[in-house]
This record gives C-alpha cells, structure tokens and sequence, in this order.
DNA sequence: AATGAATGAGGGTTCATTCAT
DNA sequence: TATGAATGAACCCTCATTCAT
C-alpha cells in the first residue's frame, strides 16, 4: 500500500532514525508550528511546551534552534521527497500508458492530491525555500532523477508516438509543475476551505494536454 | 513615459502621500532591508540606520514595526499593482490587437520583464504572501479590476474571433501567470545570474498559445 | 592633594571618560560585584539591580559581560596604577631622601596603606590576574615605568653611597614588592579586622633594611 | 623514597580512601579541569567526559559540584600539605644543620622545587584561597604544626648560636615563604618556559639570609 | 552500582518600544 | 519635531541536578 501523505512518510523517515521518542515529538513540534507560524515566530518555548517536553531535551539532540529547521528540512530533502518521488513513479509504472491524455491526467490528479493533503508541510517548504536558494537546488536534483527513471521512458515513448511534443522533459515538467502549482498554492495560502478537486483536474488537464500535445501536421 | 519599474512607482507613490522626507526615507530603508534578509531578521536599529534617522523618528509616524511593513504592503496593493497594471493596459491598448499569438508573446514579454526587473521587491511581495493571506485576497481584487478594463475587452474579442479558448478570463489568466513565474520564481529565489529573456518568453509563449489557442472543429 | 585611595583613583579616570552617569554606575557596581562574588558569580542582572538600570541599558555601552570586566581592568592598567604611581614617585620625590632606612621605611608604610585602603579593588585585581597574564604583563611594564624615574636615581644614589647593596633595581623591587604582600595579601582575603600597621611596617621595614643594605666590607 | 609531587602525594591519598575507581577518576579530572579553566567554567559534563564515567555516577558520591571542589580542597588541607610538610621536615632532620646558610639554602632550594614541580595544582589552590578564607586559615594551622616540630629545634638551635635573629618562627616563615613565592608565582601565573632555578635560589637565598641573620653587635 | 536522558531554573543577550530632553 | 538613551520582556541556550532504567 502506498503512502500518499508527507506526514506519514516523514513519520517512516522518523521511525528509522536513531532519534528518541521525545526528539522525534520535537522534530513533530517544530514541523507543525514552523508551518503555522513560521521558523522566526517560533520559540523554542513553544516546541517544548507542543512536545511536551523540557527545553533542555529540545538542545540535547540538536545545539541550536537553526539545526531543528535543518533536520526537519534534510529528510524532505533525502527522504520524504524521493520516496514521494517514487511511489508516484511506482503508480506510473503500474499502469500502462494508454495516451499522453490518460498520463496528464493521472499526473495533475496525484500531484494535486498530493499538494491538497500536504498543504502545511507545503508551507513550511515554500517558506524555507524562499531563503535557501541551496533547498530548491536539492529539490531540482530530485526532479532530475525523477525525470531519468520510467517517467524519461514514458515520455520517450510519448513522443515518438507523435503525441507528445518534442520539447526537453525539463521543459514538459516545469509546464506541468507550474500549471498544478498555479492551482495548488492559492489553496494552501488562503486558506480555501473545499477546492473542487474534480474541477481543478480537469482544467488543468484540459489546459496541458492542449498545451503539450503535438498538433498533426 | 511609462515605469516599469516598482521602485519607481514606490517613489511615486511616496511623492504623492503626506508623508515627510525622513518618513519616507524610513518606508524606504525597510523595504530594501525587508527584501534583503526578510521581515523578521531586520531590526529597527537597522531601519533607522540605513535611513539616517534615529530610532526615535521610526516611531513617530509608525506605532509598530508591523506598521512599516503595513505601509509598504498598502501602497503595493492600493498603487503600485493598479498603477504597473494600469500602465500595462494603457500599452495594451496603445496597441491593437492583431492576434492571439501576438498579445501572448506581449505579455508574457512584458510580464516577464517586469518580473525580472523587480526581483528584489518581489522577494518581499512573496514572502509576505505566504503568511498574509489577506494580501494575497487584495492583489486577488487588483487582477479581478485588470480583468474588467480593456483587458475584457481584448479577450471578448479573441474569443468572439474563435481565436482564444472559450474559457473564463479568470482561469486563461490564471494560466498565463503560472506559466510566466514557472519562469520568474526560480530566477528569483535561486539567483541565476543571466536569465536568456528571449528564450524564456519565446517558450513561454509557444506553451501558452497551444495551450489557449481555439482548436477548429 | 594627593589622592590615596583607588576608589577616588577610579571615580576620577570614569569622570574623565565619555561614559553617561548610567554607564558608569553599571561600572562601579560591576566593581563592587566582581570584587565581592567574582566575575562568574555576578550576573548581568545583580549589575543592572544595584546599578538601579535596567539590564538592556547594562549592554547600550557594553557588548557582552566580558566587556564590562574589560572596561573596569583596563583604566586600572592605564590610569589607577600609573597615576598612583605618579603620586607615589611625586612623594617620594617631594621628601630628599636621607638613608636607605628611611626611604625602605616610607615605601612600605605608603604601599602597606595603599593595599589596605583599596582591599576590595586589589581582590578583583589579584582574581583576574591568575587568569589573564596579558594583565600580569601590562602590570609589569607599569613597574618597570616607576623603576625608571626618580626611584632609579634614588636607588643609584643609594648605591652609589654603599648603602644599598649592588643588585638589579629589579630584584630589590621584587623583594620588596613580596615583602609587602606578604604582610597585606592575607590581611586581605581572610578579613583581618584591625591590622596592626605600626607593627606591619616596622616589622616589614626591619626585614627588608637587612636584607638589602651594604654590609660594610 | 619521598614523593616531591602533588599529583603523587594526591595519588597516595587517594588510594587510601574508600573511593570506588570511578569516583576517584571524577576528582583526578576535576582537579586537572579545575586548575585548567577554573571551577565555574568547568562543566559536571566535561569532569565526566574527562573521567570517562557518566554525569550520573559523578553525582553519585558527590552531591554537588562544590562538594566536588571540597573533596579535593580538604585532602590537600588534611593530607597533601601535612605529607608535604612532613616529607620536607623528614629531608631536613636527616641533615644535620651546619649554619642558617646552608638551612636556608635548602628550604628556598626544596621550595622553589616544589612549587614548579606542581604549577598546575597550586594555581587551583591560589584561585580557591582567594575566596575561600577557611581554607588559607587551615593552611596556616599546617603552618603552624610545621614550626612545632624539628622546624622548632633547628630555629631555637640557630637562634641560641646566634647565627639567627630573635624574631618569632612565624614572622621568619612569613619572610621565608613571601620571597620564595615572590619568584614561584609569577612564574606559574604567566607562564614562564624555563625558569632558571639555580640563579633564583641563589638570590633568594642571598637576600634570606642577609636579612635573616644576626647581625654582630 | 551505573547510565545518560530528561529537567527547568536561570544565564547572557537582543530588540521593539517608550520617553525625557 | 527629532533624538537616542533607557527600558524590560522574552529570546535562545547552558548546565547543575534528578531519576527511570
């Protein structure tokens, strides 16, 4: 069975980390009140009193406040986000790919789940990763191995079936991310309380497949 | 002569308001020391600093540091996006329209421009976005405003032509501002150094039109 | 008039300082606290208490702790003990000096009187130097500035004479530096209440005459 | 064979204490970390560290950290000094005493010895008398129990020859002591690489007995 | 007995804000 | 009006001490 929320892969990654119970209730502190009120309105009175833990165990495991941010950020980094990336190309691969169509389709539907049920770790992100130029460069090198794997073969496929567009796959997918995103983020700043997920897929669906499709000579 | 630049039109808006010089300089040291290191990490002593001001002054007009931000945020929402979009209509118009292809690839060249030209600003604009969703609403409103002027009109008349999708305006312009920050964000955030304007925009402009372009029956 | 006592020594050289009267009641509690719990045992908090200051006005002047123990140490490397210094020399040098008796005499009933009227500073003084030779070593140039002026000539007559044995201006420094603090360190740090200084003197001057007068061939 | 070294005298006394192994490592490291950086900026975690025992077992004889610092203090009150004096008394009646000269040659030389042989430990001492005045009270009841024993015969024996001036034992032991430290703890406190021990015992055995012996009518 | 994770009071320091001059 | 010294709450962090295992 796959694991479609952040929270649940940021647990696993938890769970096979060396860290005590309490240091994970922190990192679990941190993460939900980072996301709600951001890194700089967070003290570390709050993490222990959320963690219902002492201040002095929040700085046994990590010396500085800054060092909590890191060991939230590292695993989204190496973990949560490969993982996420390969379950979504395991779900890729199980299916065979009918049409550029049925492939758009399924991809905005996921990620757009995805987003919608990870909208405050999402936050926590978008909000880092505006100061940590360094962040977006790990997350693009994420992308660049999630786009060698099935998704490079699937496009390939794609495109000599005179579907797809004859575009770079970085290209394909800055359109596809930008397009889910225009849709997503709006969501998960204001907070809008129930989008219309059917809705949104397919316009954004409706709009990509125009957009990436080859037109017939 | 048009502005197209924000810091321009910020200055513009500060000449018309009743604010004294030392204020002004103050609205003006925040916004750079804003962008530069964020809201939270910049301090009055900062503030006051690069104003050449003494601290004392910082609080004469301004109750609260929040304030600062307020009155910068204010004159973004109420002037420089209805007058950068003003000027963007009046260029608009100052043009006819000949086809669809024609007023993308203007706009996304001209937004782009704008996007790059302001880098810094935006910076700010975007991290206060995040946890200020009320912002996000009001600039929401601006849009809505862009979308009633000759902007509709244009549209009207694409779409009367069979040339532009039958979509609402809200949505075609939706996707044509995620498409452009695809491009801008991560100019922004990472900074690279030489942005390849031409390619950008002739990319962007070539997803856009297919993606938005009326299809014939 | 000459001033004998540290503490005037002290209020003098903060008079002539460019501090604010705050600052230097944040000094000279700093003083009373350092000598009476250390510099470890006083907080900033005790300092801005009996300073009747509030504690972020203890750190306007002084970036850290530190600091204030800087600010205190050094007008006595630079102005307390020179100037005593001077005072000491200007007395030395207002009275001729008749014998060897009489002027080994009038050193040790003047430094016995100085260590015992500034008991408190010197316990400061002493503390720091066992952690801090560069202190030690400032002192030492101190003494070797007195052992240039009118004490040399002093010392060099006395010689010249026969009456003071043929050693290194140096050494008998030293011997009757140890002399002295052999009498006044422990009166200092146990609290000795009433100190004999006729007895001290006589005894300490009777050592010393021995132990440094030419025996004749 | 006679110990001259502290660290062996402590050694000596603790083995035959009923401390278990560890606890006895926790005050060899305290001592080391003590005379290192001092009490207060020694951490209970760096004595564990050091003595390669967790914080937990440092706590488990000793209820506080003072109790630590007292644990050494009173074994060089009860143990270390009286060893030391009695080692020192032991060396000097095995020697028959020829003349003051010769008597006050040894002592200055053992002294002198002494003290570079143990910088380290007597640096913690120096630092802890100066706030600690029981402690240099019990050091003055050694004193006094060393001026009882042969130390008492040899003075009277010297004194009724003649060869030493009538003055009480503790006044010559206070000369006797206040110029050998005169040359030890400048030395210890800079610190000095290579003292030249043989030319200091000569000067201050010349001064000592110049100012100590008896002076023909 | 030994461990070391956990505690929490309190330390030095910062900084938004006030106010006497 | 403008200043900047002064304030003090609150922050991040340390460390002596405790206690469950």
């Amino acid at each position: 069975m796959t694991l479609k929320n952040i929270d649940q892969l940021f647990q696993a990654s938890l769970a096979q980390s060396d860290l005590s119970a309490k240091q994970k209730a922190v990192l679990q502190a941190s993460l939900m009140l980072f996301a709600e009120k951001g890194f700089e309105r967070t003290t570390t009175r709050d993490i222990a009193t959320l963690a219902q833990v002492s201040e002095g165990t929040v700085y046994k495991q990590f010396k500085t406040k800054q060092q909590i941010l890191d060991a939230i950020l590292q695993p989204f980094i190496t973990q949560v986000f490969p993982q996420a990336a390969n379950e979504f190309i395991a779900e890729l691969t199980a299916r065979p790919v009918t049409s550029l169509h049925a492939f758009i389709q399924f991809i905005v539907y996921d990620r757009i789940n995805f987003g919608l049920t990870n909208q405050k770790q999402l936050k926590v992100l978008v909000q880092q990763l505006l100061d940590n130029g360094r962040l977006l460069a790990e997350l693009g090198r994420v992308f660049d191995k999630v786009l060698q794997g099935p998704v490079k073969s699937i496009l390939d496929q794609l495109q000599r079936q005179g579907e797809l567009v004859n575009w770079s796959h970085a290209r394909i997918f800055r359109h596809i991310i930008s397009t889910v995103l225009g849709y997503v983020l709006p969501i998960i700043i204001l907070p809008i309380a129930d989008p219309d997920v059917e809705k949104i897929t397919a316009e954004a669906t409706e709009f990509l497949y125009a957009g990436l499709h080859q037109k017939k000579a």
